[in-house]
DNA sequence: CGCAGGTTCCATACGGAACCTGCGGTGCAGTATT
């Protein structure tokens, strides 16, 4: 039997249509998994080397390549990279609402004709079944998708189309499927799994440990003190870095005082006027901004290499997010700063966001409303008086129980056999309810990152499923010698991380890590839990499974 | 859930406390308007 040889081939791909004289730490296994036709799921933190994993072995494969990507920015910028190069093998054209139809076409036929390798498209525009109907045609022998993450943090609230992945890949003829993302917890991981069908996927998960990231956190009582903090760090570490904020607001008013303060700073979120936002965008890129405050808008298509440091100036909504933003630091793989300045009252605006109980009644009629005939989002926001954000989070619900589900013309339509609109809202409640306790239970695992004496990496590791066996000596709490004094302190570890156990109220779960006399658990139903390890030993609370 | 900004209230008045209300992130696509 011959048995292939992909380096030799992947690194002629490389250096021949992409200029890459090697290929990075990471990238090796799960382009091999490609090759092979394997599904795969890579979690790989440094933004650079990721696209390369499926346009490398693209260019290898038969049929054209899918990638779908959830930002028209982010696929312009990618479009643009591939395009410069000025080769019909690597060539990529889009079909968003940003080309008019007729180019539209002319993107489809050069697929059609072999003139072009990738078409960069997004979750809505497949889930139109005409669209849908034509990507079938090209014959795609590849699905990248890009950012996968969002399936999970942004499918389940305002962009329901995410959720359906599965089913509108499923629809162009279900070609292998490569997700890619920079951030997954297990949670998440399995999220991307389930709703993209993926089938006995590699997952390929490398680098969470970044080395030259010193991480600290900061407990500041007010907010005087965390703009010294701030100032501090501001005054010491070189540029450029971003400053991130939990509000739009909040982004225009510090960066107007910290300008005032001899800062200069530009703010960016996803409120200002699309013109604009690029034009900052570009300034940053260009250094021509060398402090941004920002919204979480600020991040995914930033690649950067020389951003020395990251400022949090609130905790993020979970570790997930946390861990996407800081990674933006020291991609050049020089010396950078995470610096995280948290107050208890941070965690508010995150259990806002994570949004309060669905109104069963409004479900109810929403789900009434929806069968009374194909509508369009307007045409429902009339019909129920409900707002833009309710109407898209309640009808992600509903598409979430099959009560519901977006088609030709984005119209949005009952399944055949659909649950009728009053078990449809209770199902539905019953899916947000779940959703919320996990979504709640990362901002307390959030809150915990920020509160530990252990060393940072490991614990930020651990939520994500992975162990790092010794302190990481790029930490505050390395530095101080707390962690250090921690690992020596570390008691009992009843069960092996990653073993399963059960908890009587909590159901089944995962032990992900200990530390100081604690063990922290995913639970398949609850999310995360953290549990004293004395008290589970005395009161048998925890049985391995 | 907490904050900012406004209003009310008490008051041996020109300010301060207490209370109330609104607000808060991420983006696709299609449609209406210039």
């Amino acid at each position: 039997m011959k048995i292939p040889v992909y380096g030799p081939r992947l690194r002629k791909v490389a250096r021949k249509h992409f200029g890459w004289p090697s290929l990075r730490p990471g990238q090796f296994k799960p382009m091999r998994a490609v090759l092979r036709r394997r599904d795969a799921l890579v979690v790989l933190p440094t933004g650079a080397g990721k696209s390369a994993i499926y346009q490398i072995p693209a260019v290898l494969l038969p049929g054209p390549t899918v990638v779908i990507s959830p930002l028209l920015a982010l696929q312009q910028d990618q479009i643009a990279a591939l395009n410069e190069r000025d080769d019909p093998a690597v060539r990529a054209v889009r079909v968003s609402s940003a080309e008019t139809p007729a180019q539209q076409r002319a993107a489809i036929a050069e697929i059609a004709e072999g003139k072009a390798e990738f078409l960069f498209i997004t979750p809505e525009q497949l889930s139109d079944p005409e669209r849908m109907a034509e990507v079938r045609a090209l014959r795609p022998g590849l699905v990248a998708v890009d950012e996968a993450h969002c399936i999970s943090s942004w499918g389940h609230d305002f962009r329901p189309e995410f959720l359906a992945l599965g089913d509108l890949i499923k629809g162009i003829g279900r070609p292998p499927v490569l997700a890619l993302t920079a951030t997954a917890s297990p949670p998440v991981r399995d999220d991307i799994i389930e709703r993209l069908h993926l089938n006995k996927p590699e997952i390929h998960v490398s680098g969470l440990d970044r080395r030259n990231l010193f991480l600290e956190a900061a407990y500041c009582p007010d907010e005087n003190y965390r703009w010294r903090k701030l100032t501090a760090l501001l005054d010491s570490a070189a540029r450029p870095g971003i400053i991130y904020v939990p509000t739009r607001r909040a982004s225009e008013e510090l960066a107007e005082k910290l300008t005032e303060a001899g800062y200069p700073a530009e703010f960016y979120h996803g409120g200002m006027a699309g013109g604009a936002r690029e034009q900052k965008h570009e300034d940053f890129t260009n250094d021509k901004v060398d402090i941004m405050v920002a919204t979480s808008a600020f991040g995914m298509g930033i690649d950067k290499p020389n951003i020395r440091w990251v400022a949090h100036m609130a905790l993020p909504d979970s570790p997930d997010s946390y861990f996407q933003e800081i990674g933006r630091a020291g991609r050049d793989d020089d010396p950078a700063q995470a610096l995280l300045l948290w107050r208890a009252e941070d965690e508010a605006i995150q259990r806002f966001f994570n949004g309060g109980a669905p109104d069963e009644k409004e479900l109810r009629e929403l789900a009434a409303a929806v069968r009374s005939g194909p509508s369009t989002k307007a045409e429902l926001k009339e019909k129920t008086g409900l707002g833009p954000r309710k109407l898209s989070a309640y009808l992600a619900l509903l598409e979430e129980v099959g009560a519901s589900v977006t088609g030709r013309g984005n119209r949005i339509t009952v399944p055949v056999f659909a649950p009728l609109p009053a078990a449809a809202a209770a199902a539905a409640l019953k899916v947000h309810e779940r959703q919320q306790t996990l979504d709640s239970s990362r901002t307390d695992m959030m809150r915990g990152f920020a509160q530990t004496r252990a060393c940072r990496t490991q614990t930020l590791l651990a939520y994500f499923g992975e162990e790092l066996k010794k302190p990481c000596g790029h930490c505050d709490n390395c530095a101080e010698g707390s962690a250090e004094e921690i690992e020596q302190a570390s008691g009992d570890e009843p069960f092996a991380i990653h073993s399963k156990v059960r908890h009587a109220e909590w159901g089944e779960g995962m032990v992900m890590g200990y530390e100081e006399e604690r063990v922290t658990v995913l639970f398949d139903e609850v999310g995360y839990k953290t549990l004293s390890v004395p008290v589970v030993l005395e009161n048998t609370l925890l049985t391995a499974v």
